[in-house]
DNA sequence: GCGAAATGTTAGACAAGGCTAACAATCTGC
DNA sequence: GCAGATTGTTAGCCTTGTCTAACATTTCGC
């Protein structure tokens, strides 16, 4: 629509000291590594609520992936401290989890109802906020929370 | 083993179908599997534009990541058609690659305007403009545009 | 134009996150 | 209470994305 190849301006934006870019491609690159378990702990804390126990058969459709992936993965989160696992039964989130699982269902529904305060139709916010949310700090969040709030 | 259909609770926003669960989070896994050549294609156009060539060691040093991270990120580049590169020469983007890095760039100036119209500071929008920019919908961004415009 | 510095490549390791195939345990319905 | 279905685990493979160590090439300073 505008800019690029016969764009012979500032390229807004973009001559910010090369410090603060590394730092977002490092913070986006450990952003990466918690999203699994971000998903995980939320979706597990949701089965036990409404299912009243959480199955790796459960979380293999809602995640879409097969079972093998969701026994290693739930080992890395066992690894972690985030759940508690005995062969066979189903799982259990640890003080640490529940927290995480706490807080990441808070953002996720802000960040939902943000995009639906937007006007965004509810399958595309519920698709959109899944990924949006694991990137989104602390200080945007208060800024979607009081947009929500005023909207 | 346990009734399902016991839920009192809405749990806001958690009741809707599992096929659009199992869809938002196989469209979450796209996107991170395209985020990285979206960001080196991206980066790359910018040098390009502003130092008159792409060369591995300024990736480096602006990703943060070490020299043969680059290359080999740049192999798969090039085997995916994003980019044309010779050994010890500096790298060109192909037709695709051209395609893509605008589209990026696109995407990511209305992402980070958009934030700042929500009033975060520019450093934080920059980070998160970083994250977000590969998890937003075409719906989204249009969404996010019209606020960029009328604020 | 030569030697040192800078840059680029190759080799090999490792963890994450995905898969299929094969096997083990549990649960369910007579 | 047992057979078959469901569920869970193990083993092994693949790709991605990161690293370090070692080596090759190019560029720069003089």
């Amino acid at each position: 629509m505008h800019d690029d190849t016969h764009d012979v301006l500032p390229l807004a934006g973009d001559d910010r000291s090369p410090d603060l870019r590394v730092e977002a491609f490092q913070g986006v690159r450990a952003a990466r590594s918690r999203e699994l378990a971000e998903d995980y702990v939320e979706l597990i804390a949701e089965l036990i609520h409404t299912q009243g126990e959480a199955r790796p058969v459960d979380i293999a459709t809602r995640m879409g992936v097969t079972a093998p992936t969701v026994a290693k993965t739930l080992d890395r989160l066992a690894r972690d401290g985030l759940i508690t696992r005995a062969k066979y039964r189903s799982i259990f989130l640890t003080e640490q989890g529940r927290a995480l699982a706490h807080e990441c269902r808070h953002r996720h529904e802000i960040v939902l109802r943000f995009l639906l305060s937007l006007g965004l139709d509810p399958e595309t916010a519920e698709r959109d906020a899944e990924g949006i949310e694991h990137h989104v700090s602390e200080r945007t969040l208060a800024l979607f929370a009081a947009f929500v709030a005023r909207n």
